[in-house]
DNA sequence: TGAATAGTGTCTTTCAGACAATATGGA
DNA sequence: TCCATATTGTCTGAAAGACACTATTCA
């Protein structure tokens, strides 16, 4: 398992500029057009002129290891180059359905979508080089069951997160490179925060089993002293079930489910 | 100063509904038009039928009470009901560059943009009755000198946070306290990660002038020994400069400016 | 028995929080 | 002088982090 510390996903800092960003108007005066009534303009059949598109980052834990679903792309432009699944909203549609959308079609992955959060819009102006498309990225989880999408039909993939931005990883499309890494880190912060760690493994579950999850996101080796104390010092956290299981040697560890929802505070402790 | 701990602006479990949800489709099938490449069915003319509109929820610090800037609407529908500023993004723009434009444009104000942070998407399909219209509304804070926006002829005013949801503060369009709302506690939590309270402040600044601005932002008493202490152990968050400043009685206090930039780890303690 | 993992006990360090004490100006 | 605010000093408790130790299973 790769506790290197070495990371290969970019940071913000690194991040590639979009290929085509037109030039930048800042110009204040269009603003008089609206009037102060936010889109007064439109009447029926004027429609806008910015596409707005869902991008869904998900992740997994597959035997230790983070793995987000990508897809290979069979048109022009980008052909050949991995994604993340989108879809294009549609009218009478939220966000989250959209994102569930995305990932059933084109993958197959059929995974419980109660947990879908929003991420960011990635809104550079020449990210698709065919029109203006905005994109409102969401980030999901799938628990550790989930298994590689489909078979050779199939245009998804699980990838290892550590390899992407590698020449061992997939080439990606568009500004897809950014809304990974900016999926993986809110990932990272989310953990910290939040319960969602619970979402990324199935029931029942051990406390061992939680931390490898920790460790897999964070990329980190955490004490497991003092991870079990501060999971079960957190209510609604976890939950205890009846039963222990044994994996292979050692003493066989209790069981737990998924807790009523706990917001971490004080968070998560995460080294580094 | 209002420390009570009474809290005027609604929580997330009390959000109204948006008025008209219209029939939530869940058409997994409907995916398949798309292809796995994104938004292949767009041809030139072939506009989208969603709306993308950026609205700003544009906060101060005025007297030791956080304030939000809004604008009341003079259309239909909703009209007389007060709004966050917005506008529809232009087909080149920037999420960022729209927002600086909704703002100056509607209220006079003109502020520093350099700090606009993404907020959330609002995506109810029903949440404007005229048309589908997706809010991708950011978060933006002005220092403590930005006065209450024009006179008589500005539909901009400055609100209290407080009195938003009351009987004595504005009554809001649309879901548009769910946006004020959301920004609000965006904002807080900002405070405890991030440098943004020292956009909040005009330089050169105390540091009595920058626990204030948590203070006020937080609805709080921090014991000031505690902050100060804190505020200096942070690098990059402030530096000093020669001189001081004495109010009114007391000592005089020791002038800063903003640092370099710091990420809070770890964050300002926030109590409650 | 030895290896491996689960779980408990405990010590140290760090930091939040409370509050006393001192510094320095204006009324 | 007193009062108000800034700044420094110091103590206490909570929690992180390290690590020794016990528990329980399989090979």
């Amino acid at each position: 398992m790769a506790k290197d510390g070495k990371k290969s996903v970019r940071r913000d800092g690194d991040r590639p500029k979009a290929r085509n960003p037109g030039k930048k108007r800042t110009d204040l005066a269009r603003a008089a057009d609206d009037g102060p009534d936010g889109p007064g303009g439109y009447v029926a059949g004027d429609r806008p002129a910015v596409a707005l598109v869902v991008d869904v980052t998900l992740f997994a834990v597959d035997r230790g290891v983070l793995v987000i679903l990508l897809v290979e792309r069979r048109r022009a432009p980008d052909s050949g180059r991995w994604a993340v699944p989108g879809a294009v909203l549609e009218p009478d549609e939220e966000l989250t359905a959209a994102a569930a959308r995305a990932v059933v079609a084109r993958t197959g992955v059929l995974e419980p979508f109660d947990r879908v959060e929003q991420l960011a819009v990635f809104d550079a102006p020449g990210r698709d080089p065919r029109t203006r498309v905005v994109s409102s990225a969401v980030l999901a989880v799938a628990p550790d069951a989930a298994p590689p999408a489909g078979g050779a039909l199939a245009s998804g993939r699980w990838w290892p997160v550590a390899t992407i931005g590698t020449d061992a990883g997939p080439t990606m499309a568009f500004d897809h490179l950014d809304i990974v890494t900016t999926g993986v880190e809110r990932l990272r912060a989310r953990l910290e925060h939040s319960d969602l760690a619970t979402a990324l493994v199935d029931e029942p579950f051990t406390i061992g089993d939680l931390r490898r999850v920790y460790e897999a996101v964070w990329d980190v080796e955490l004490e497991p002293a003092n991870f079990r104390r501060k999971v079960l010092a957190t209510p609604g956290l976890v939950a205890q079930t009846a039963g222990t299981r044994v994996v292979g040697t050692g003493r066989p560890a209790d069981l737990y489910v998924r807790g009523a929802g706990a917001v971490l505070h004080p968070p998560m402790p995460r080294p580094g």
